[in-house]
RNA sequence: GCUGACGUAGCUCAACUGGUAGAGCAGCGGUUUUGUAAACCGCAGGUUAAGGGUUCGAGUCCCUUCGUCAGCUCCA
């Protein structure tokens, strides 16, 4: 006999006594009228489900109202069936594919003839309000295999996915008004419950995201809770867009990429090349303390190289053609540009006898490298076929994992925790299945790389089998100004090049040992990591890193002689300055500094030539100014650039 | 590489359905000598990405190539 009743646990630990059947949204109804109104789903044992469907005996209820933030990938998912509705309305023999919540939105692809137009967005977007004012309930249902391939006979992407799905899986349909999906859900009661959406874009996308299939049309659009947050999201949207490094690059000269060089290839302006300069030379400073030894290789070598490191068969798709011998070289004697450091790194390696007591030896190379990117992935200076990276390549013995890597760590402290100011997170992966070097190394080097990490403290995740099938590694991972991640530097152990190219060392036993290889980049690229500088400044450099880091602004044409004095103090202690002597108002003068985001702008009055002083005025703060004597501002500046200061001194 | 959109002065953008390529800023010249985010007047600046085609006539329509952008795929 089944029960009348059941008793469900609320997240208090408080148990409620149903109505046996009874729904999440009774349950809702049953803890307060508030609530029934307020709730979107609930999460039952944990999974997170429609309010409409029945509970059972014993479960541990949550109902969700938009205050939890799972609530918003409900909210989202059946935002895209919105589109959906509204496309199949506008197109009804749009085929539909999949329709998901992704971060900050959703999309939902479809296979139509021609592409949607952005005129198409706006009229589709219109008629999505039509569908949320109709306020439809979605509908769940569960069917099974046979009555799921009739419902979507004119749909081939659905019958394929009901294909896929597995022999005990519950197939489940959604209704909302016209429209039918197959969707394991959950979704909102109804579609007025959508209120505060918005289409971006639209573009292709390949079926299953495999480019051997059709292209279907992805429509992205983003959707939220509140008026206000759907604001602060297209707000956001907009600031990104102002620190986008291909604009501010443009407005700040600092680089070009133009149709004559070709695409993928930065063409460092000036002031681009200063900060480009500066963070060589800090990261060489770092190394060169720490035992590093610079090196420089050739931009082009024999194939053959490539060839015996392995990467020439896996890696041809992404490196330039082959070039032709030189003169009086055999025929099929044939060059390449490289695309790495590291086979040239080893030959310097192997170019002597290597004893114990050598290792590591730390060869490092600010090198360019060549990758010929394919043209759809290029983007500013994130994505580039020439590449500057700050790369080295560290020999070592097995036994010494551990301290280097944690060496290695230190470094990634200093200069993106302790210089940069940017929390950052640490990635371990290990060993994939398919991998090189027996399992006892590969146990070492892991447990290697788990010692240096927990000595330092950090925290890190595991990605299990993300390694290389030549070892494992550690990246770094850190956000910018506005929370968007980037990926940062990469630690690399590699037990196969050693092998291929045979390196040894002499070992305290006096027998040869095959040393174990590190590939690390610190900064990555400097192409890559200034573009992300840009951005997370909004051009707005550090002092050190400013291109121009003063600007002295004489009010009046009598004040010139008086601000190149000035100049001379600063550019004598090392300082990047400009004298402004353009027979401009000071207002215009302050105007163009700001613009172009000088840290410091020191103004020369009659007052200041007769004091030997200066006005100064940092960038961003308006009209907050300090008068400082000219050796002090000089002697406050030199501090500011040798500390690396985040923010102004002065 | 794929799909779509786009490419006009150094920059940002105009030019109705094909009918004389314009403006602001920047630049240059002059006037002004300025006290904390744009002084005033003037001048110059273009093979409309490149090449081909249709047309009496092409920035505008068609084709090819190059490039940019949004994604997909790939990645430091």
């Amino acid at each position: 006999m089944p029960a009348a009743e059941i008793r469900v646990t609320l997240p208090d630990g408080s148990q409620k006594v149903l109505p046996a059947g009874a729904t999440a949204a009774d349950l809702a109804k049953a803890i307060g009228p508030g609530l029934a109104k307020a709730a979107l789903a609930a999460k039952v044992n944990g999974e997170v489900r429609d309010l409409a469907r029945p509970l059972s005996d014993g479960v541990a209820v949550e109902i969700l109202t938009d205050k939890h933030p799972q609530a918003l990938d409900v909210l989202r998912h059946s935002s895209a069936h919105v589109l959906a509705t509204a496309v199949r309305q506008l197109f009804p023999h749009a085929k539909i594919g999949f329709g998901p919540p992704i971060e900050d939105g959703f999309y939902y692809d479809f296979e139509v003839p021609t592409p949607f137009t952005p005129e198409d967005l706006a009229r589709i977007e219109a008629k999505m309000a039509e569908v949320t004012a109709a306020d439809y309930a979605f509908v769940r249902e569960e069917v099974n295999r046979a009555e799921a391939k009739r419902r979507f006979t004119d749909d081939p992407l659905k019958l394929e996915r009901i294909d896929d799905l597995g022999p005990d899986e519950v197939i489940s349909v959604y209704t909302d008004g016209p429209f039918v999906d197959l969707c394991r859900g959950p979704h909102v009661p109804s579609t007025g419950r959508i209120k505060h959406f918005r289409l971006l874009h639209a573009a292709g996308a390949y079926w299953r995201g495999d480019e051997r299939r059709q292209m279907l049309q992805r429509i992205y659009g983003t959707a939220w809770f509140t008026k206000d947050d759907l604001e602060a999201y297209l707000r956001r949207l907009e600031e990104a867009r102002k620190r986008d490094h291909r604009l501010l690059g443009k407005q700040l000269d600092l680089y070009s990429i133009q149709e004559d060089v070709g695409p993928g290839l930065i063409v460092w302006h000036p002031k681009g090349a200063m900060v480009n300069f500066q963070l060589r030379r800090f990261i060489e400073d770092v190394i060169l303390e720490r035992g590093y030894q610079l090196v420089y290789t050739p931009h082009v070598t024999r194939e053959q190289l490539f060839l015996r490191s392995g990467h020439l068969p896996l890696y041809a798709e992404n490196q330039f053609p082959a070039m032709a011998a030189g003169e009086g070289e055999a025929e099929d004697v044939r060059y390449r540009v490289k695309p790495m450091n590291c086979p040239m790194h080893i030959l310097i390696y192997a170019s002597q006898q290597r004893s114990y007591r050598d290792l590591p030896i730390r060869l490092a190379e600010i090198a360019n490298v060549y990758r010929n990117e394919r043209s759809g992935t290029l983007h500013g200076m994130l994505r580039v076929r020439g590449l500057s990276m700050d790369d080295a390549h560290i020999f070592l013995r097995e036994e010494q994992i551990a301290q280097e890597i944690f060496e290695l760590l230190d470094i990634v402290e200093l200069v993106f925790g302790k210089t940069f100011g940017l929390a950052y997170r640490l990635d371990l992966a290990t060993r994939p299945a398919k991998k090189l070097g027996t399992d006892a190394t590969w146990d070492q080097a892991e447990r290697a790389l788990e010692d240096a990490l927990r000595r330092r403290g950090t925290t890190y995740r595991v990605d299990h089998g993300g390694g290389a099938f030549y070892g494992p590694k550690i990246d770094v991972k850190f956000n910018d100004a506005i929370g968007r991640e980037w990926q940062g530097a990469t630690i690399q152990l590699d037990f196969e090049l050693p092998e291929r190219f045979r390196l040894e060392y002499t070992g305290a036993d006096n027998r040869p040992h095959r040393p174990v290889m590190i590939h690390r980049a610190i900064y990555g690229t400097l192409e890559r990591f200034v573009g992300f500088l840009i951005e997370h400044f909004a051009g707005a450099f550090p002092l050190w890193l400013s291109p121009e880091q003063v600007r002295v602004l004489p009010i009046a044409d009598a004040q010139v002689a008086a601000a190149r004095r000035v100049a001379e103090a600063l550019r004598a202690a090392g300082l990047r300055v400009h004298v402004d002597d353009r027979s401009d108002t000071l207002n215009y003068k302050i105007r163009d500094a700001e613009t172009h985001k000088v840290p410091y702008m020191a103004v020369v009055g009659q007052r200041e030539a007769e004091a030997g002083s200066v006005a100064v005025r940092a960038r961003g703060a308006g009209k907050k100014q300090e008068v400082l004597p000219v050796e002090e501002f000089v002697r406050r500046l030199v501090n500011e650039v040798r500390s690396r200061a985040l923010n102004p001194l002065v």
